[in-house]
DNA sequence: ACGAGCGATACCTCACAGGTATCGATGGGT
DNA sequence: ACCCATCGATACCTGTGAGGTATCGCTCGT
């Protein structure tokens, strides 16, 4: 299969529009109803019902969007990664770390001063990127490794190690009745009317539905909590990094946070090996 | 990157010859030479070395063969696995499952056994295959789900479950000296000159150099084992399937050996979650 | 009933993948 | 030492097919 039907595919699948879909690739959108016509034959399989009104996606369909993708990311790892070791065999070789922008920076910055102390450590450029995204870096080959939090993230198909496990608090404003308590349960904190959860934007851009204020990063979110707009709930380590007009409650029985370092499974590169050695050693 | 051209490359990469891999590409090798040329102009890295005498890969090189390699079974297994969701929407579904030839022959009738007496269990079509195989077969979508044994299969990027771990039996002709003994140590196998172990085909399809004669399968080895030509050593499962003119003596300090099974970290399907299942009750 | 929206079809054009012939360099054989 | 076999690169030609424009035919909302 050529990776150029693939991708026409992929835009079409996700737009679920051809003309959208061609716009996205710039190309018109003829000559895409016709890429994806030729794919489906080649294949012999049906991808898309359409009717002139709107277009779905077969269980084949369902099935190339979700493999296609993996494909397509692999692909670009590929290429990215041959540019990269090609750099690296002239000039300064470097390795680029990935974690969510808001993850604990105190634990990121012991790492990161760790390794460079090891022998035959190499600049490590660190990336901050939006919860959830580490993982497509990391399989396109934007990343080398990255830091992640289970249960939050996907850690499926990588090689991981466990650096630290810890439980979490709940982040309220100074002058909330709950804030003098010495711990809270979650039932405590599932109906709150006066501090509801904030919402997260899905993978697709959008909001799900519900009360709590839209938010699209731990600033905010931040800022809402000491406002007294919302509520939340993270890893022991951010206490760190709270003002002093909001009070962190551990919760006691909210699921317990692993931080893990995850890379590509078949990783050749020893930088990546000593820098997850150092992880291990924290 | 075009998957044309990542294909091209590979073939070069791999003959380190443009005459036989455009051979092998039904091309011609001007329009080859031209791909790679222009595949390296787009990367902007040098990906192989040419004299007018050899090829060799850069850096950059085996970096893009490694990858490369990774990206086209994806792309095969993208393609491939939509097809048969394609055919399973409307006819039977089924599951493929690949082992080693010689694998275990008995756990995976007990195995495919207990599945089939499960309820939504569906038809599953066993693929046997030579040793190192399995790997490949289920990244390029040929297979759904493998039986495999560590530490000789490689597992890295794949979901696993052990289902049994086992010691391994040294195999000797019945007449042979160390045929009486109750246990073996390797060293007592390390250096016999009338048995010596025999040679495998590496991925390439080469033999290494050695003493041992070369085979292509367990039958072939076990018949040169009753004639007093080689020595085998396999896991205790294995005594099940041998002759009475052979006899299994138990090597104490050889590594043990786990039977996994495994499928790609992402699999959807219901049918490989309950195989699993099966497996880990056996 | 009509028009807006959307995917499919018809038809044209040109870029580029691929073929043949040949060059230029290199190394082994006599 | 010379020549020829080997191998990758270059020059030049050709046909396929990817992409563009115009338009059709179906469906639904008003």
């Amino acid at each position: 299969m050529d990776s150029r039907e693939l991708r026409y595919f992929v835009a079409v699948a996700e737009e679920l529009h051809f003309g959208r879909a061609a716009q996205r690739l710039g190309i018109a959108q003829p000559p895409l109803s016709r890429a994806i016509i030729r794919l489906e034959r080649r294949l012999g399989a049906a991808l898309l019902r359409r009717t002139s009104r709107s277009v779905t996606l077969t269980e084949a369909g369902a099935v190339l969007l979700r493999e296609g993708r993996r494909a397509l990311d692999a692909l670009e790892a590929a290429e990215r990664r041959a540019q990269r070791a090609a750099r690296a065999a002239t000039g300064r070789p470097s390795l680029v770390l990935v974690a969510k922008a808001a993850a604990s920076s105190e634990l990121l910055a012991k790492l990161l001063h760790a390794y460079a102390a090891e022998p035959g450590a190499i600049h490590v450029d660190v990336m901050l990127c939006r919860p959830g995204e580490q993982e497509r870096l990391l399989r396109n080959g934007q990343a080398d490794v990255a830091v992640l939090h289970r249960p939050f993230d996907e850690t499926a198909g990588f090689d991981t190690e466990e650096i630290l496990t810890e439980g979490q608090v709940a982040v309220l404003p100074a002058a909330h009745t709950l804030a003098t308590r010495k711990d809270l349960h979650l039932k405590d904190l599932a109906d709150l009317e006066d501090l509801p959860a904030p919402r997260w934007p899905g993978s697709d851009g959008a909001y799900p539905a519900g009360p709590g204020p839209e938010v699209q990063s731990h600033t905010q979110l931040l800022q809402l909590v000491s406002l007294g707009r919302a509520l939340m709930v993270a890893p022991d380590s951010c206490r760190s990094q709270l003002r002093d007009d909001v009070v962190a409650v551990p919760v006691v029985d909210a699921p317990k946070v692993t931080t893990v370092i995850a890379w590509p499974p078949h990783s050749r590169s020893q930088a990546v090996a000593d820098l997850v050695r150092t992880a291990l050693r924290l």
